[in-house]
DNA sequence: GAATTGACCAGCT
DNA sequence: AAGCTGGCCAATT
């Protein structure tokens, strides 16, 4: 069975944060700060987008997902507006800027 | 090994 | 409400 991405370029933490963000389904988003606390590195949400900055498979592995706190885009490698598309086209809202509180995905491992 | 860099954040004003 | 500030953290230089 082939990988569906090859996650061996990245270091441990980064690989860490390409699995946690894989975890969120489809019509969803998940901050930063939060997909920091899921790795169990509660200030690292910076690292987090450092660490996506350089996510090689930008549909495979879903980091249009991630936004910033405050519910706006924040980045994407692949530029802001086709981000804000690409979620639209899975069913997320926005309101002004900002996506709808009922889309945000929160998940914590055992 | 120090300094720099960034898809961040919370708390202030 | 919008902008600053200082803090944080991992990778890179």
């Amino acid at each position: 069975m082939k990988p569906k991405a090859d996650l061996s370029v990245f270091s441990d933490f980064e690989r860490e944060v390409m699995l946690a963000v894989s975890e969120i389904p489809r019509g969803r988003v998940a901050t930063y700060a939060e997909r920091a606390r899921a790795i169990g590195r509660e200030k690292a949400a910076r690292a987090v987008g450092n660490a996506l900055a350089k996510n090689p498979y930008p549909i495979v592995i879903p980091c249009h997902r991630v936004v910033k706190a405050d519910l706006r885009l924040g980045g994407y490698s692949l530029g802001a507006d086709n981000k804000k598309k690409l979620l639209e086209g899975e069913g997320v809202r926005f309101i002004g800027d900002r996506v709808r509180h009922g889309h945000v995905f929160k998940f914590y491992r055992s």
